[in-house]
DNA sequence: GGCAGCATAGTTAACGTTTTCTACGCGGTG
DNA sequence: CACCGCGTAGAAAACGTTAACTATGCTGCC
């Protein structure tokens, strides 16, 4: 009591001295796990609520073993695409009665090597990687080995929205089928009789995000006996800028194309507000596509035909396999479905003496 | 070495014993802190490598005393106006050493003041809470105790983008100017020429932002000589559908105005759209702006005109100060400036026969 | 040559829990 | 009446780390 009015941290102790029984009761009392006698569990309830005791986590957790801490490690906080993961990690993470760490890397690979060292460190059980990584060997031999270390300490790697590093690592693979979209939706666009479809975001084959699109845009031409015009692919980043500057180059080249696919929806608005400034209407004059169905695109002016992929649930499944990684031992490489959503952005092209 | 090969998870002492030292010797290496010799440091810095081993962060923290860790307690990961605090929270955190906590609680406010107890269990250095909450005295006394309960383990209560609760309760406070950013963009309106202005979003008087950003908007009339009619008032929540069924109900009355102020962008977003739909044209026919410039607003067309709020700094300094309130003492409410965005939804009324 | 003082290393006791293991009554059974 | 078992409680050890002492050689000064 005396510490109580000192203002330090009331311990297990403290309850114990002022409710008059020994610190094993106090922890029994909170645990639930033994029986108590009535009278001495409303002793020590009425002393914690006195001495406005909490337990200590840290405490608990060294003697305990577990941390109850799930681990979230992202490109970034904000945008759409993480926000939505990270919404579904949390959530499942809070359902299971897990509390959620946060890191951000910014796409700096070595910053993420370092978060998941620290997550290590801190002990979470389960450490989910969120987004598109490089494919390079070294990097995927790396996450293995991150993969063994974090096994070894007791926790568990996810990758989440990521393609597997292997059969041997030991590792939970939550994806969504990104190849597939691309394919759907480049189907739509070449089932409404557009032929000459172009390619932003082609950059940086090695990243197993735009690998995969466009590995699909690729696929969906081969079944239609259709060939990909090296002209209409196009390289650059992930963001609107990016959309905006390559749309820009496109219509320099006067290639005839009659649809865009962005790779993202970023890019895709980035492509709206470039065709918009060279007076051309969408999709009279011109089809666009994007990726992602984050909740902007819906707002576009026209709204925009994506590929809408389960974020949350992306999430949520990360988080869910890999705490139940015993139950679940089976299958723990999970494959989401990806699906078009027709908006307003995509329509058969005009017929015009294009080219 | 034996447990290495068991497959264990290393402690100090295998590390000590691996290579020929003592536990201490080993924690003043990693923690280099205290002369060793290079020969020594080096065996030690080997076995660490050879056993992949990490320092337990919970058993640190147990005698060390910091748990450097942040806590981040939140309505909801997605959505602009959070992740931009969030990020900022995060990026602070990271940039002071701490790893960040985060927890949504949807609006609940049990589920808050629950999560609160918990990140208190957790020992977090910082326990910042994000969003405009109730500012009944009940609440404000429930959160004075929670601050002083917080301080009494040695952690902080921030409040960020939420006033103060009274000059008793220690907490940090960091909060932008609501009310200022309120009565500037209604100021513009007027400037503009507009006397007839609706507000979207008033419900809920107890709700701090909501009744600070009303309030800006009642100044600035009065400061015209204007009334504000509350035939131009109405209620609803923060998000587009708001936004959307409210300017129905007010085109349905017929009011005669000339310009909308949407209590978030979300809002405004869904005024523009009902404002579509019904034929009027932005801002020729109606003029419309709202509050918070999230990076949509910039892409809605037209773009719209909004009060900017520094999201992203608000989450650093609440960061800041909480963990150097010991040289921050004398500041530890912080007030940052917003300004008005001026985009092109907004102009001066149309001369014609208004009602 | 004795001793102060420094550089380096080890011992031991914490930190706040939980988890054995042990202890004490007491009612029921043989 | 001795003893088993059950319900309840406490004592002590353990978790992995660090900090406060203590110990050992050495260098160098008087």
């Amino acid at each position: 009591m005396a510490r109580a009015i000192a203002g330090g941290r009331p311990t297990v102790k403290d309850v114990a001295l002022a409710a008059g029984v020994s610190a094993t009761t106090v922890s029994r009392v909170l645990a639930g796990n033994y029986p108590v006698s009535a009278s001495t569990r409303n002793r020590v309830l009425r002393a914690v609520q006195d001495l406005d005791f909490v337990i200590n986590a840290q405490a608990r957790a060294l003697v305990g073993g577990s941390t109850r801490t799930v681990a979230f490690v992202v490109r970034d906080l904000v945008g759409p695409l993480f926000a939505y993961i990270g919404q579904g990690v949390e959530q499942q993470a809070t359902a299971e009665g897990r509390v959620c760490l946060v890191c951000t890397h910014h796409g700096d690979a070595d910053r993420e090597l370092e978060l998941i060292e620290l997550m290590r460190e801190q002990q979470a059980e389960a450490v989910v990687l969120v987004g598109g990584g490089l494919r390079t060997p070294e990097h995927v031999e790396r996450m293995a080995q991150i993969a063994r270390s974090l096994e070894r300490v007791g926790s568990r790697l996810v990758l989440c929205g990521r393609p597997p590093i292997g059969p041997d690592a030991p590792a939970t693979v939550v994806e969504y089928d990104n190849e597939g979209g691309a394919f759907a939706v480049t189907n739509y666009l070449i089932s409404l009789g557009h032929r000459r479809i172009a390619f932003i975001g082609a950059a940086e084959p090695n990243h197993t995000t735009t690998s995969a699109r466009f590995e699909g845009f690729a696929r969906a031409h081969r079944a239609h006996g259709l060939d990909v015009d090296d002209n209409l692919v196009v390289g650059g980043t992930f963001d609107r800028e990016s959309g905006y500057r390559q749309t820009k180059t496109l219509l320099a080249r006067d290639t005839g194309m009659t649809a865009i696919l962005g790779i993202t929806d970023m890019v895709a608005s980035g492509i709206l507000a470039a065709l918009h400034e060279a007076g051309l209407r969408v999709p009279e004059d011109i089809s666009v596509a994007g990726y992602d169905d984050i909740p902007l695109s819906a707002d576009l002016s026209p709204a925009l035909t994506t590929v809408h992929i389960p974020h949350e649930e992306l999430g949520r499944a990360a988080v869910r396999l890999a705490l139940h990684r015993d139950e679940y031992a089976l299958d723990q490489h999970l494959m989401l479905g990806t699906h078009v959503v027709i908006r307003d952005s995509t329509a058969p092209p005009e017929e015009r003496d294009a080219r």
